[in-house]
Formats: structure tokens, sequence, C-alpha cells
DNA sequence: ATAGCCTTGAAG
DNA sequence: CTTCAAGGCTAT
């Protein structure tokens, strides 16, 4: 139970803005901002960078370039500079990866994915009207003329079907979506309940003196799955004590790790089955679809929750800055499932990456011996996305008052639910610095990972990265 | 050389 | 059978 805590942390930021119909979901050529025509060499291009790629390869082209090989590549300047046009082809990741004529190549499997995987943001903007604001694709960087065309694109590790536990053979595009987005219980939970919209204006704290009657489930801990309360602080009474109603209304809208680790998994192993055994295992790239999955279920949470509720209907354009997000237990409650050994990371993965994973660990061993309880967590999480510090956002006083209310509803609950560690507040508050420094250091690896072309395409995690920079 | 349209043909 | 990306063709 507490002992898998673990921490997974995300250097993300969210660019969200209310999304308007009018504007296209249409994919752009990713070379050129053409319109798409469909898969091409590996990604959705226009008809012309097909054409163009097409032509280069196959009559082994060498261009270059007047300028400083950086020029702008766009639909009306496409023409000017093949080399750059080229370079940046590879850089969005065109690849020629064993093709053929007609049928279905080995890139099948992978615009298979990729369409479930745009059917997923599409989902998710429609369901709760924002648009994820995803910027231009990344700067052409001067990489090596002869980069690419070899496996960045296939190299997910493979994990063993038989060994895995068993899921539904195949996933149709509705059960693929209804997957996703889990038991109504999870999101819809919040609609189901009273108004606590009003209930908590972020300029007055309800105040201590409102004692909730806690009918809910959520203040059994029996039902608390993964987060049983510890035996070794008891309260004073055999019944739990009551909480305070914002640690109530948090733990609300707080999806249930397990579920949230079980759809990764199966999203995981779809992807894995999809893709045939073939392949080489690539721990980086497994950890990224991990990554990736992750942030989805940050978005879901994100979205369905209170404060993040507030902030759409008070603004038209913000950015949900929360650039250090802390997801627990991900990783290390995955990895064996998916009967990985987190040792075999740590001696596969080169420097960065496993000292990343260290201090991961470290700070979960510190976690773990506070003895964080879901509630707490609940609390943590929402500390961390509505970081103050940030100061993109724009509705700064809306955000500071939800720190202050969360950090005196965790105050509240700590010291009336472990007595005796009259620090544990503190204790838990001191962690959030190493939390987002751990984050932002796990950026940076990513966007280093990314420049170098190792990050699997189409990414969401990548387009938050991009997002970021653009706004920063 | 470019880019829009056409044909092919494996996979579902 | 249909789908749809790779490759071919050709007016610009």
């Amino acid at each position: 139970m507490v002992d898998l805590l673990c921490v997974c942390v995300a250097g993300v930021t969210l660019k969200v803005m209310e999304y308007t119909y009018d504007e296209d979901l249409e994919e752009l050529c990713p070379v050129c901002g053409d319109k798409v025509s469909g898969y091409h060499y590996g990604l959705l291009t226009c008809e012309s960078c097909k054409g163009f790629f097409k032509r280069t390869v196959q009559n082994n082209k060498r261009y270059t370039c007047a300028e400083n090989q950086e020029c702008k590549i766009d639909k009306t300047q496409r023409k000017r500079c093949p080399f750059c046009r080229f370079q940046k082809c590879l850089n969005v990741g065109m690849r020629l990866e064993d093709r053929m004529r007609g049928g279905r190549n080995k890139f099948g499997p992978m615009y298979k994915r990729d369409r479930a995987l745009k059917q997923q943001k599409k989902a998710l903007i429609r369901s709760n009207g924002f648009k994820l604001e995803s910027t231009a694709p990344p700067p052409a960087s001067p990489l090596q003329a002869d980069y690419g065309f070899t496996g960045t694109l296939h190299t997910l590790p493979t994990i063993s079907k038989s060994l895995l536990p068993s899921t539904p053979s195949s996933i149709t595009p509705t059960d693929y979506e209804a997957n996703l987005y889990g038991p109504p219980s999870l999101g819809m939970a919040m609609q189901s309940h009273v108004p606590l919209t009003t209930q908590y204006q972020y300029t007055a704290f309800p105040g201590r003196a409102i004692k909730a009657e806690c009918p809910d489930y959520t203040s059994s801990p029996e039902t608390l799955t993964g987060y049983p309360y510890p035996d070794m602080y008891p309260s004073a009474s055999p019944q739990p004590p009551s909480l305070p109603p914002l640690v109530l209304e948090l733990l609300r809208c707080d999806p249930d790790e397990l579920v949230v680790q079980n759809k990764i998994v199966t999203h995981l192993q779809q992807e894995q089955n999809g893709r045939g055994r073939l392949e080489k295992p690539s721990t980086f790239s497994l950890m990224c679809r991990m990554a990736d999955q992750t942030l989805f279920s940050i978005v879901e949470w994100a979205r369905s929750c209170i404060f993040f509720k507030e902030l759409r209907v008070s603004s038209k354009l913000f950015t949900v800055s929360s650039t250090q997000y802390m997801y627990i237990q991900t990783p290390c409650s995955i990895l064996p499932v998916l009967q990985v050994e987190l040792s075999s990371i740590l001696s596969q993965a080169e420097g960065t990456l496993s000292s990343l994973v260290q201090r991961g660990q470290e700070l979960a061993a510190r976690l773990r011996v506070l003895q964080v309880d879901r509630r707490e967590i609940a609390c943590l999480k929402f500390l961390l996305l509505f970081n103050p510090n940030v100061k993109l956002l724009e509705n700064q006083a809306f955000v500071e008052g939800v720190q202050e209310q969360v950090n005196a509803a965790l105050l509240e609950y700590t010291l009336s639910a472990y007595p005796q560690f009259q620090e544990k507040f503190s204790q838990l508050l001191v962690r959030l610095p190493e939390l987002r420094s751990l984050s932002t250091q796990a950026e940076d690896y990513l966007c280093y990972m990314h420049v170098s072309g190792e990050v699997p395409c189409n990414n969401l995690l990548i387009e938050m990265l991009h997002a970021k920079r653009a706004c920063v």
C-alpha cells in the first residue's frame, strides 16, 4: 500500500483556453502548415511535402542551403530552400522505414495508435470545453544531415503478452475512449454533488466551525483503497475524525490510484499488442509512453477538480502553469505489472535518466517515512497545481486563495488526524520544493531528449513542452 | 522541380 | 469487398 508510494513528476504546463467551436481542430502539415492529406512516411503531412520527401529520397537528392540552414518553411516559402525543407521533414519525424507499395506497411499499427491518440485529445477537448493549446513543431535544430532513418520509431520494449494480466483482446475506438475515461464515478462524481463551487469562495475560507456530517464514502477509511489509516497514530475515538469539508471535496475528485494505474497499464499493453514482439525494448520509450498516459490522467483530474472549474468561469484565457505536478505511485507500481524491474532501468538507462529515477525514489522514500495518506496526497496535488510562484497565471489572487484554503484545510486535517505528529504539516510542505525541482530536471531532460529526436512523436508530453516554451 | 491527381495493392 | 498510403503521372 503506502510502501508503494512513489512519485512521478511531470514537468508540465497546461495552457488552456476556452474552446471556441469556430476554431478548427484540423491538423496542419508539421512541415509547411498546409492541409494534411493523410499519413505519409510516418506522420500526417500535406500532399506536397509527401511528394517532396519522396522525390528527395527516391532520387537521392542533395541540397545545399544558401543561407544559414535555418530557413522558415511555410506554405508560401517551402519551395525556396529544399535543404531546409528536407531538414524539417526529418526533424518532424518523416521516415522511410521498410515501405512498400500499397497496403499497410510497418507504419500501419503506428498510424492506428496515432489516430487513437488524436481521438483522445479531441474527446478531451470536447468533453471539457477546453482547447489544449499546442504550439508549432519544435524549432528546426541543426542536426547532422544523416540524422534519422534509424529506429527511433519502433523502440517500445517487448512486453510479453502472456505474462501480463488479461485484457480485452480487442478495443474498438469506442471502447478505447470509454476505457480512457474510466468509470463514471471518477470524472462525474463532481456533477452529482451539491454545488460546492459556491461554497468555497476564494476570498473566504469556509471556516473550521463548519463540520461536515461526513455522509460521504470518502470519510470511511475502509473504502480508501491503498491508503488505510495508519494505526500508528490512532485517533482518540474508534471512529475516524471528521474531515475538513475542503479535504472531503478534494478527495471527491481525486481518482483512485489503482484505477488510474490500471488504465495506464491497459493502454500500454494495448499499444504493445498492436506492435508485436519483434521490436527492441527501450526503457526510455516505455517511460515516455507511461508519462504520456499519466498526463492524460492529470488533465482528466484537473478538469474535474473544483477550483479548476472556477478558473474557467472567471477567465477567458489563462495558463495553469502548474509546472510541477506530482503523480503518486505511477512508475513504481506500474513497472512491476509490466514485468520490468526498476533495477534494470537503473542499469540500462544512461546517467541522467537513472539519476532522475533515483532522485524520485529517494523522494518517495522520504514521503513514505511521513506516512502520507490519501487525503494529504489530494491536498498536495492541489498545492502543486495552483502554484502562485508561477507568474503566468492571470488570476493570481484566485490561485493564492486556493493555496491558502488548501493549506488551511491540510493543516487542520493533519492536526486532527495525527495529533501525535504536530509537525506533519510542515514536513509535507517542505517536500514541495523538492518535487518542483525534480520536475524541472525531468522537464529539461525531456527537452534535451526531444531535441535529439529520441522522444516518440505525437507525444502529449511533448506538446505540453512546446506549449510551455511558447508562453515563457 | 513542384504539387495535385491517379493507380496500385496489401491489409482488414 | 473497402480502406488508404506508397508510388506513378503530368500540367504547371
